[in-house]
RNA sequence: GCCCCUGUGGCGGAAUGGUAGACGCGGCAGACUCAAAAUCUGUUGUUGGCAACAACGUGCUGGUUCGAGUCCGGCCAGGGGCACCA
């Protein structure tokens, strides 16, 4: 870092901006004006409506450079929209709940709730210095009671309309932080926030029927334009459509049971006749009851097990099968029978849990079929090839293939489904199960139901009752919300709720009797799927008010990390889709457009021993061009590493409240904006900070530097502008007609690129006249109201500066005169065979002729052709010329 | 393995199929200054040349086109997602 910073303030005013003053002043300013604060519902404003949300923090404690990038990109469109007139929503609140709370409190011995209020404070303090344009009138924290006794409310309407169920089932349990996780957040088999190899554990657990919404969640996709294709292919891998059958196995061979029918899930069952076994999977509950007497397959199972389902271990995982000595029937073929194994690859979680097998036409089954000499039957042969050459495939393939035909093809040795393709030959076997009621065409989805119980405190609790004698009983609504208890101690591992003396012993609702609550709290991703619909009405009587979430939803623009593609943005869609029928909304999705931005990055540091140091630690000279770096205690040598992700265990972090104190926010919001286009990653850099914080200098000075020259202008457009006046005053208006249109399109850097320019403009300018001071003004005022969505502070400074006493926040966004922007004379490239040679200026509506004539005539042209004869000649109005020889 | 994205100067990055490198960072040279900082001016893709200028240049390689960074095919590299999904 240099030593030239902010704190030294000039004494004359207009040499330095200062932006420790100038923020907070404005700041106060936009606060007491009530600038940002929005109505709930369709004012007399009869303005359009525009609702821009960032998804909102945890509230960690600190903010970090990630959420400066994030919430400075929703605020140049927020206070954008708010200068073509629109009314804007911006809301800003916190997701409250969650481990670090607990986590929090057992370390420091800390209270999960004071934990995150004080939390709340310091990050709004530092949100506020940011300048965002937000509404702070509807923040609210998920973890307040009114906000969560509402999500109950919520949650009793999905039970009452049977999209709730609690099911017996496998969970995934996280040692570590003892509770369950979704499916969504487990991450090569380890829980997402500890890192641990999830268990697998059977618990009746709370799910929302996510399912229920398969596919329309899948199709509603499709109506998405303005997401990322990334994201929404993510979604649909998740969602993980597949269309295939149900098929029924009569088992032979269990001897209390000699009619169990096996249901396995195929997605071709154009193959049956190439079936050549059944599997099962170790947690299939046919498995587990014919392993409680018999101790080689529970040994078996076991084996599986301690693979895992994690890492690379499965790709390299070597199929291993425990016959059964059952024997299932083949559906189609009289008499044929299969053996029944149970296989490692078989997964529960999948289908029915169990499958029959197809070799030639399944890699996975192929390999287990060459494994335990199993015969391969080719079903399907390629079209394109003549019956002799097919005949020859299927020999092949049959005796010695290792490589499973999947492709397209036509049906062979399969019965009364020869000759058919693929397609067709689906089609025809379903019907024949159907008819023979051995199977039924179905769709399998990957997506589970949601679980969504969670054995932890600081959450929002479950508002249900158990009763000995009625089972389970909802909280009846007058007794929402269900509050937290304060007094709980986290001195042992556990639910808190759980051991709390009295919180749990109440007495049932509906018969009177002592009965338990529900001790279990909500995934804390239930908190955050609707509280965008709570923006809209924060202090509204019920969950949502319908007039207020008419009027803002859907959110226009929504801006996050892709990390949200499928948990948060997921589970949100479902939410709204489940809000819409139950009448709390009124509309399917509930952002419009959604942004993923890149992350904040930032060079590694290592000292001598390996030890990461943070960059506040390291200074940089540089020498003949190459960087040395040191640290600063001591000048001991650092070692550069790569650029990575600010993180806490890399401690390549940059803290905003420094940044803030040494340059000031709008320093900061330009650097985001200025480097890298908002969805890709950006790199902090000092010496990136340094420029931008020396140009929020030299805007200053740009407006400062001649106030008299500029002073008394009149406000008639004059009509005796020089040729120098209208150049700057056609660059101007461009550069608003570019930068406007930047915005519009979220193309930040380059509507910061536009602001330079304009500057460069105005900085080779003299007024030589008072139609040129004229010109020099309008130029100026269009660069600090175009600048003033990403520069807010200084904008308004310089507007005030400019003699303005209406602040820049409230002045409308300026328009571009287009009549300037269109020049009268054009430049054009002049090519000859692809090659440019030379360009020429001329008349705008000179016609093509005219123009051809005079790039023939122009002597690198000329010399270029070489006295040949030209074959061609093709003129592109405004654009370029190219001579063909 | 499957799917997606990205490859452009020393660096971040601009370029509706039409003058590649806008704008910024960094570098170099100069002005101002006793000196430094700050600021300002010029210059900066590579190679050759005093210069005018010429040749070459968007990961590689074919193609389409009057014209390709951009479109199409095949590779290579980096990043991300999914993954024994039947």
């Amino acid at each position: 870092m240099k030593t030239d910073q902010p704190t030294a303030m000039s004494p004359r005013p207009n040499d330095r901006y200062n932006a420790r003053a100038a923020e907070p002043k404005w700041q106060k300013v936009w606060e007491e004006r009530g600038a940002f604060r929005t109505p709930d519902a369709a004012g007399a404003s009869g303005r359009p409506k525009y609702y821009v949300l960032e998804m909102f923090p945890y509230p960690s404690g600190r903010i970090h450079m990630g959420h400066v990038r994030n919430y400075t990109l929703g605020d140049v469109i927020a206070r954008y929209k708010r200068a073509r007139g629109f009314d804007v929503l911006h809301p800003m609140g916190w997701d409250a709940f969650g481990l670090a709370a607990e986590n929090a409190a057992m370390e420091k011995n800390l209270h999960p709730k004071g934990w995150t209020y004080d939390n709340i404070a310091a990050m709004r303090a530092q949100l506020k210095a940011i300048g965002l344009s937000i509404d702070w009138e509807r923040e609210f924290a998920t973890c307040d009671p009114e906000y969560y006794g509402h999500e109950q409310a919520l949650f009793l309407d999905f039970l009452e309309a049977g999209l709730v169920s609690r099911k017996k089932s496998m969970v995934n349990w996280d040692p570590v932080d003892n509770t369950v996780l979704a499916n969504e957040q487990v991450i090569d088999g380890c829980g997402w926030r500890s890192g641990a190899p999830v268990e697998r554990r059977e618990l009746t657990q709370w799910f929302l029927n996510i399912t229920d919404f398969a596919d329309e969640l899948l199709a509603g996709l499709e109506t998405l334009e303005h997401w990322p294709e990334k994201v929404r292919t993510m979604q649909r891998n998740w969602i993980g459509r597949s269309e295939g059958a149900k098929v029924f196995f009569t088992l032979e061979g269990i001897a209390d049971d000699p009619d169990y029918r096996l249901e396995i899930f195929t997605t071709r069952p154009d193959t049956l006749f190439g079936a050549s076994f059944c599997a099962l999977s170790p947690h299939h509950p046919l498995t587990q009851k014919l392993a409680a007497d018999n101790e080689a397959l529970q040994a078996f199972i076991k084996k599986c097990d301690q693979i895992g389902t994690s890492e690379e271990a499965i790709e390299t995982a070597e199929k291993m099968g425990f016959d059964t000595g059952l024997t299932a029937r083949h559906p189609f073929i009289e008499g044929k029978t299969l053996p029944v194994y149970v296989a490692n690859f078989v997964l529960m979680e999948y289908g029915t849990g169990a499958i029959f097998a197809c070799p030639a036409h399944d890699q996975r089954d192929l390999d287990f079929a060459r494994k335990y000499k199993l015969p391969v039957i080719p079903v399907v042969a390629p079209k394109e090839m003549d019956a002799a050459a097919q005949a020859g495939f299927i020999e092949e393939l049959a005796a010695h293939g290792t490589n499973a035909f999947t492709g397209d093809g036509v049906a062979v040795n399969s019965g009364f489904l020869n000759g058919l393709d693929v397609t067709a030959a689906k089609r025809t076997a379903i019907e024949k199960l159907e008819a023979m009621k051995l199977g039924q065409g179905t769709i399998n989805y990957r997506l589970r139901d949601w679980g969504i119980s969670r054995q932890r405190y600081w959450g929002c609790p479950i508002p249900v009752v158990h009763c000995d004698d009625c089972g389970i009983v909802p909280v009846p609504r007058e007794q929402l919300p269900v509050v937290l208890p304060d007094d709980v101690t986290f001195d042992k591992p556990g639910n808190p709720l759980d051991r709390h003396p009295t919180w749990k012993h109440v007495d049932c609702p509906k018969c009177g009797k002592p009965a338990r609550r529900e001790t279990d709290t909500f995934d804390t991703f239930v908190d955050s799927s609707w509280y965008f619909a709570r923006f809209c009405a924060p202090k509204a009587a019920g969950p949502t008010d319908r007039a207020a979430t008419d009027r803002w939803l859907p959110v226009d623009q929504y801006i996050g990390g892709v990390e949200h593609a499928i948990l948060h943005l997921l589970y949100s869609r479902f939410f709204t889709r489940a809000m819409h029928r139950l009448g709390h909304v009124g509309l399917d999705e509930p952002f419009a457009r959604l942004f993923t931005q890149g992350m904040v990055n930032h060079e590694t540091y290592r000292d001598a021993d390996g030890r990461w140091l943070p960059p506040s630690d390291v200074t940089i000279e540089t020498a003949g061009g190459t960087r040395i770096a040191k640290r600063i205690s001591d000048g001991a040598a650092v070692t550069i590493g790569s650029v990575e992700k600010m993180s806490k265990s890399k401690k390549n972090t940059v803290d905003p409240d420094d940044i803030i104190q040494q340059y000031g926010a709008d320093t900061s919001r330009w650097f985001m904006l200025s480097d890298s286009p908002p969805e890709r990653d950006v790199q902090w850099t000092d010496a990136g900070a340094e420029g931008a914080w020396r140009f929020t200098q030299r805007f200053w000075r740009l407006v400062t530097a001649t106030p008299d020259e500029l002073a008394e202008i009149g406000t008639a457009t004059p009509n005796d502008f020089d040729e120098a006046s209208l150049a700057l005053r056609r660059a101007a208006h461009k550069a608003l007609d570019a930068l406007t249109d930047d915005i519009e399109n979220l193309r930040f850097n380059r509507a910061v690129a536009r602001i330079y320019e304009l500057a460069n403009a105005i900085s080779g300018f003299t007024a030589s006249n008072e139609a040129g001071k004229w010109a020099k003004r309008e130029a100026l005022e269009m660069m600090v109201l175009a600048a003033a969505p990403m520069m807010p502070h200084l904008a308004e400074e310089c507007w005030a500066a400019l003699g303005h006493e209406t602040p820049a926040v409230d002045t409308e966004w300026p328009v571009a005169d287009k009549a300037l922007i269109v020049e009268d004379s054009v430049t054009i490239a002049v090519q000859v065979n692809g090659k440019r040679r030379d360009e020429l200026t001329i008349a705008r509506d000179a016609d093509n002729e005219t123009v051809e004539r005079a790039a023939l005539a122009l002597e690198k042209v000329g010399k270029a052709i070489d006295g040949k004869a030209v074959r061609k000649v093709i003129v592109v109005p405004g654009k370029i010329v190219n001579v063909v020889v």
